[in-house]
DNA sequence: GTTACTCATGGCACCGATAACATACGCTCA
DNA sequence: TGAGCGTATGTTATCGGTGCCATGAGTAAC
């Protein structure tokens, strides 16, 4: 490089307390807010700041106190890209929120060597907490030893040694979903539940399954995707061959699209013939065709709320508020033709 | 606590030299892959590190280097989930393979305070680089001043002191979808763009424009909206308003979903009356009614390309495999009635 | 056989903040 | 008046790696 002049090392504290007169230490004090440092100081310790363009390192702060100020948030790259684009809108938010900064790791897919990996990698960063938004379809020992020295929450109530478990109540969405096409007039409600290894989808069939049970319905077999719309399309293209099927509850909106398309293709119009409910209230929900019908789910709130449990552990009134599911009743679904 | 043994600190580098019996420094370099390292002693010290269950301490090696091994990304948390998440992956996948972590930062709007606030909170945790994937509406000498210590990458074509640009041919985008609706013989094209604020929304409208003068037909006013599929939804309620509309090019999936809607709605038929396509390919394009017809950008090898871009700077053969775009047709889009 | 050079390794200072301890000052109260 | 205490500030060691330099062994070249 020609440039005239070298490029220099970002200024320290030490440079911020020469200029303002003071020792480093006061600097220290000054910048984290400690009660004991006398305000007109202060005043020349932050002017000082500006006037060197003090820049914090976290590195050396997360070195010498042991603690990193960052989170790691673990997703998962298939699956539900609404869902893991608001929680992580909502982690990030209530991190920085909190003067955390989140670390991310995507896993390709539900395995536990990668898995261990992620976890692995984010412990090697440093970070002072876990939030991980996928099930853990297995706890190794390398997880558990992980999740034991770190604090964690887990967003869909997989358990592990240590683990703080934010609990969703996705039984409730299930019945909620359910119940609605009973009290339209439906006698029997079909299900295409999520992939088995997420806590969520097991909960939501089995909200399915109780309220059928409550109104003395004979449940169905259920049928599974994996969130994705074509997997909706693959299982609607089953149920599309089903006579008598006039109502079917889907885990999530992606694969409700899928099971919409399939049912359409196959001459079967939604919601006429079938109605179609679903869960989480994507964006497009309301503006595909027909308008979806669909529970709602506060992602965004839910990953905040993961971080608060996870900084705070304030699991009282945590839980309440976000537990809370609402439905958006739109078109895909309607009374039965012959209700 | 009540635990018999008291938490001591984790084993560093140190006590792997003891272990493995050589010195600190050689289980740093054994661990880096230095090439001066007998392979024995490596060995060695590996089952070392297995043995007292050593973790990388990153602070330390942050401080000590002056390289984090992070790198900032910055979102917009409105506009297109279905591309901030496929970005997010493919650079935190990129990110990844070079032994990088990702941090995050989430803008809550177009602001330029809310810009220079995460650039800071980014550049305070110490990246080595910046992945800034929302539009530097203006540069304001903080966000200057950060971008030139910081190698940068943006994803729009926004221009920072110091900043690589990573162009994609989003002009190339609009000009494929426009071609495609004159080749069916439609005579005019409406355009419902992004906001202003966005190169990409600038460069799909130009090739649109150029299109249509290549064609020689005069291009109409074009209508704005903000990737959202509500604004897809107004902006197509006034284009149902208009007679002799037959085709329309939607800058974005999510805002042509809004539009379809809009146009159902006013009992206009996409395709029969009006023909549609848009740019993105999402993954619920195929499944809505009509199925969209797109142009597709493979948001995930974006994101990973502007890594790549970043640590290794090869900016030829990134360019060449990124910028390529392919119209995925499907129902939205057909010959006009009488053409 | 001395020089020269490479390879494997060790020693030590240092990155920049913070914890822990020490100090200085002012004030209250016996 | 001096013990006792709280507040504001300074001093020093330390966190755990890495950069730089030194060292010794082995080997090729003259």
């Amino acid at each position: 490089m020609t440039e005239g002049t070298a490029r220099t090392r970002q200024p320290s504290m030490t440079d911020v307390a020469r200029t303002a007169g003071v020792s480093a230490q006061t600097v220290s004090r000054a910048l984290r807010g400690s009660p004991n440092v006398n305000a007109e100081t202060k005043r020349r310790v932050l002017a000082a700041v500006e006037q060197v363009g003090y820049r914090f390192n976290s590195a050396a702060r997360a070195l010498s106190s042991g603690r990193s100020h960052t989170i790691g948030l673990v997703l998962l790259a298939s699956g539900g890209y609404y869902s893991r684009s608001a929680v992580t809108a909502g982690v990030e938010a209530a991190a920085g929120e909190a003067g955390y900064a989140v670390n991310i790791a995507t896993i390709a897919a539900l395995d536990t060597g990668l898995m261990e990996r992620a976890l692995s990698k984010l412990a090697d960063q440093g970070v002072d907490g876990f939030v991980i938004a996928v099930p853990l379809i297995s706890v190794t020992p390398k997880i558990e030893d992980i999740t034991r020295d770190i604090p964690t929450v887990t967003l869909d109530g997989s358990r592990t040694a240590g683990a703080r478990v934010l609990g969703i109540d996705q039984q409730e969405a299930g019945r909620v979903a359910t119940q609605h096409l009973l009290d339209l007039g439906h006698r029997q409600v079909w299900h295409i539940s999520g992939p088995d290894e997420w806590i969520e989808a097991r909960q939501r069939r089995q909200g399915w399954q109780e309220c059928l049970d409550a109104a003395g319905v004979e449940a169905p077999p259920p049928l599974e995707g994996d969130w994705s719309p074509d997997s909706g399309y693959r299982q609607g293209q089953i149920i599309a061959m089903i006579p008598d099927v006039t109502a079917v509850f889907v885990a999530g909106d992606e694969m409700a699209f899928g099971v919409i398309r399939a049912l359409r293709e196959r001459g079967r119009s939604v919601p006429d013939d079938v109605s179609i409910v679903s869960v989480d209230d994507i964006a497009l929900a309301a503006h595909c065709f027909p308008p979806l019908t669909t529970v709602r789910q506060d992602f965004y709130r839910y990953g905040a709320a993961a971080v608060d449990l996870l900084l705070r552990g304030d699991d009282a009134d945590v839980d309440e508020s976000v537990a809370s599911v609402s439905l958006s009743v739109r078109e895909s679904t309607t009374r039965p033709r012959s209700g």
